[in-house]
DNA sequence: CCTCAGTGTTAACTTCGGTTAACATTATAC
DNA sequence: GTATAATGTTAACCGAAGTTAACACTGAGG
């Protein structure tokens, strides 16, 4: 199982890529807020457990696995930030920063159910895929709804 | 700032106080699912934020903070643990299980914020406390909904 | 083609929260 | 009252996740 941290590295990663930005030690770091160090013992511990393909000095790119989680986990962080933001009226900032932590302490039944009812209660679409609700189309919804 | 960890030492000594047990280094060892020698550790931590009063061999007590923390903390459990099974629907065990981790990654502001949509949802009363549903009366009411 | 700034790596260290195992203290039973 | 069981303490250790600081590699400009 990959710990909360590493989930945190791939996500990062998974994002520069999505902005045809090639992932480094130093663009990691930045966006992780921690040293170049850090990034790199976490790189290592990626690739060990084949999540990214990657070797000193060389290209990081995510392994499919490696996308796979990097997708449901930013997902995850979807639904809890919309919950927080839409639901209870958190400030996005707070909402967004907040969603993240409180996603890592929730088991994937839990997170389930609530998008379940994020999804009922903001009357967005369905279609099944990682967390119920989170189908490109229905995140993009979710995404358009938060920019306002 | 005190630490998740320290929290939840201090909520289980709260809880035997309330049962009318002398809180001890094994029966928290035993609540908290770890070994005496780490409940030691804590115990000295504790005892120099000025949470308890505890010297080697002797007594260990709330102060009259450490008794506030750990009331506040109980509480944020509960509102959390309300709204996984009450509004979700989780199991109970899971909602309990899971309302620690996820109340120890909120802020106070988005855990007022929760309280007070749960209390909607549900219908409890709000006098002012704690967490804004939070009155001895407005705990004693959702306990009794949850245990059915 | 060589230098140097930017980028990446490594080693040694820190903190936190836990562990095991040996030891010390206290309390209980006889 | 003493042996023994239960309880509490301590020291030495572990792993995770980070840090700093020194060093290695790479690549782009003169």
């Amino acid at each position: 199982m990959i710990s909360k941290s590493q989930e945190e590295y791939l996500k990062t990663i998974y994002i520069i890529q999505k902005q045809d930005k090639q992932p480094r030690v130093t663009n990691i770091a930045e966006k992780m807020n921690c040293t170049k160090a850090s990034v790199n013992k976490s790189l290592k511990i990626l690739t060990e457990q084949k999540l990214i393909n990657y070797e000193p000095y060389g290209k990081i790119e995510l392994t499919e696995e490696g996308t796979k989680l990097a997708k449901k986990s930013l997902e995850a962080d979807d639904i809890v930030f919309l919950f927080l933001k839409q639901i209870l009226g958190e400030e996005k900032d707070i909402a967004e920063e907040e969603a993240k932590e409180i996603k890592m302490a929730m088991k994937d039944t839990t997170l389930n159910k609530l998008a379940k009812y994020v999804h009922q209660e903001l009357g967005l679409y369905s279609l099944d895929c990682g967390y119920d609700i989170n189908n490109e189309h229905c995140i993009d919804c979710m995404r358009r709804m938060v920019e306002t």
